[in-house]
DNA sequence: TTTTTATTTAGAATAATTCTTGATCTAAAA
DNA sequence: TTTTAGATCAAGAATTATTCTAAATAAAAA
């Protein structure tokens, strides 16, 4: 194996945050793909994002659709989904909000929180600590999905 | 797999294999790489727990690191931390517990829950649906780094 | 207008992870 | 014991989501 491999690993393990956008520019690309998230809230992929772009904007590229996801989510307009090392997905949804990913058919559900602000207050975090960002994923099987296993 | 086409002879065998090992087998390998996770609790990249592996064992190689972190994973021993799109982190923490990432330094910290079971009490869950699995990431600063930045 | 800066695009590059193949080991059968 | 079947390992190739590069284009500023 190539020792550069690990270099870049170790790199990156110390590698510091990154700045945040105030506002941005709203391009024809950005509002077509921002447009498509909203249109169907079904967290898409970046791929399936840009096929949906390609039918309103035939000339996209699929650069372009990563750079405006890119510039959307810093600028605090769409949320980044991930689970485990699947696609990232995004999410227009910017209100407090769990996802829940079905194992059987794949999809992906916003979970409500029971009351606000009850989400940290399960958790015993260090004093001094502070808490900027907290990401719920739950995975399992969909009611839907359920209700169809039990049938037979 | 697309259901159109007709499974090979080892595609069947394969799949005939239950997803989960009730026991595995532990070779001087695994017997290494969970070491290295047990020994020093930081959740290290596969890459990491390669190296610090090698110290102990010199010939092993990054794709055994690989299968035998997929083998204790799915034997339940260990648990693969996700985070963003970056590195998976290995944990051998197997109690209910959240990840806190630290923007700053880039340590990772297990964090415990207030009461036991207050995890999915505090979502609003579809009645149906089965939650097999609750991922809990938080972003922001470490204690220790928050300190620091005080002293201006 | 001209100049400057930001954005888009196509394709190349990156990098974590998975896959392939053949060698080697292990456990159980014979 | 020897044989055999299957599991595991190792090295490197392949995969793939994503990022980067460089040139073209668009938008904003002067």
């Amino acid at each position: 194996m190539p020792p550069s491999k690990l270099r870049t690993d170790l790199e990156r393990v110390q590698s510091a945050s990154p700045a945040k956008t105030p506002g941005i520019r709203m391009t024809k690309q950005r509002r077509v793909v921002y447009d498509v998230l909203m249109d169907q809230k079904d967290h898409p992929t970046a791929t399936e994002v840009f096929l949906r772009s390609k039918e309103r904007m035939s000339a996209i590229s699929l650069a372009t659709v990563y750079n405006c996801l890119e510039t959307l989510t810093d600028a605090g307009l769409v949320k980044q989904v991930n689970v485990d090392r699947e696609p990232s997905r995004f999410c227009p949804n910017l209100h407090d909000h769990a996802h829940f990913f079905c194992s059987n058919c794949g999809q992906v559900q916003d979970v409500a929180p029971a009351e606000p602000s009850s989400t940290l207050s399960s958790w015993d975090i260090p004093s001094g600590t502070k808490v900027e960002l907290v990401e719920v994923a739950m995975r399992g099987v969909c009611s839907s999905c359920a209700a169809a296993s039990q049938e037979s």
